[in-house]
DNA sequence: CGTTAACTTGAGTATGTTCAAGAAGAGTGG
DNA sequence: CCACTCTTCTTGAACATACTCAAGTTAACG
């Protein structure tokens, strides 16, 4: 297997995938919108009329269940493309981490443009491509890792997610239970876990919402657990 | 949160997603293959240039570790399109669990289809939007659920995946190991949990690779965490 | 500066894992 | 068809990791 984050890939960002005159033609059809410190911008199992580019701020998908458990998705950053669904209804809800804006686009105009242009109809499912792919390495990370490995696996990503390359601060803008409902885990496990990758010397710490991972190779080599060797397709088949 | 295999949702099927004629014009693209039992039909991170249809036998979609771990993502049963990837290389490996026929489409040909014909792109989109929604519900199952839950989540999910509703013997094809890296539990906790189940008489074991859920409607209250209360799309939100 | 929410740490517990042995099935060859 | 073998499954006992409950500390915000 072979963890996203691991490789350094680019997050679900719809206009970067575009040329120059398709990200315009496509940013027309856009009108600003904002969102506070804690609103819900959708909930799941609303219809989808709107699809967003995450402008300024953060956003967190998650799932809440009547026993009052929740299931953190993804974070979502600046340049993300969210809330696209084929079957017409969100899969999950959408919150507000910080205070942030959005443009905000109609999906039956997304819809009509897709149809009429290749280009985009092709980067809107690769955003879709993506977001799978990071469903399945969080299915690796939830089924086989262990409360050290998911935490290092956060911050992996979120360095990833903020673009930071070299071995800075790394802001960390949810709380502890966020982190835990995210990682399935409890906000202790959390709060301890931070404490022991410090002790070990693997992360520095200057405050409880900005660590530094002081040996990126280190770390990735906690996670990356992929098999190296890629061998030829489709082989193993009869006719 | 909801679980898709609670509403009893089809599966990712393509030709039943297709009127048709056009299910005729894409059934004619493809060819027969068949695969044995253990055999890999493609592994991941290979490029990806045929799909598939399964039409007999079960596969399991998997990813593989270095230190030997595994998790498998999903099992395959007949009908379901597997094997595209707009990113052009696989996302999983696919390994046969019993023997298995299927009919592959060249990849270039489906997309050359889908150029043409919206009804089977839409299609095509169809099919991955359930995947990511299989996907998501499995992150909230691994994420949230204990053991028992686990189970019960499989035992449900399978019955479902081979059509069945009433309370008949549902039919288990892989082995312990494979619902605990499907699970991420172990092999013993499997076997412990599903003996538990049995004297707890929310199933009944005729073998070990055949159970009845004797109580559909209390097992998937056990699974179902769903926020009922679907409010207005689109709140919260200032422009 | 005071109040509240968020975070940290401790002690005891529980769920699931590990290691190990034995039982049940599936497949093979006589 | 039965005996043999090998794999898979089940169960037990000890252990480990993460959880729960609880107290105390720190940080955020008015």
């Amino acid at each position: 297997m072979s963890l996203e984050i691991s490789r350094g890939s680019a997050p679900s960002r719809l206009l970067s995938l575009l040329g120059d005159e398709d990200a315009g033609a496509f940013a027309a059809l856009g009108k600003p919108a904002a969102l506070n410190k804690g609103a819900t911008l959708y909930e799941e199992g609303t219809p989808c009329n709107y699809a967003y580019t995450l402008e300024s701020g953060v956003l967190m998908l998650e799932r809440l269940s009547m026993d009052g458990r929740r299931q953190v998705l993804a974070f979502v950053y600046p340049g993300d493309f969210i809330g696209i669904e084929v079957s017409g209804r969100h899969l999950v809800s959408a919150v507000a981490l910080k205070d942030a804006t959005l443009t905000r686009y109609p999906i039956s105009e997304i819809d009509a443009m897709a149809r009429n242009k290749a280009s985009v109809d092709h980067a809107l499912k690769q955003v879709t491509n993506r977001i799978l792919a990071y469903a399945l390495d969080q299915i690796c990370v939830l089924g086989r890792m262990d409360a050290r490995q998911r935490l290092m696996f956060l911050f992996v990503h979120l360095m990833h997610r903020q673009m930071l390359e070299e071995p800075v601060d790394i802001d960390i803008p949810m709380t502890r239970q966020d982190m835990a409902d995210f990682l399935g885990l409890t906000m202790e496990t959390i709060s301890r876990t931070v404490s022991r990758l410090k002790n070990e010397g693997l992360i520095s710490q200057t405050s409880a919402h900005s660590v530094t991972i002081n040996d990126l190779a280190h770390a990735e080599e906690l996670l990356d657990l992929s098999v190296t060797d890629r061998r030829a397709d489709e082989f193993a088949l009869e006719e």
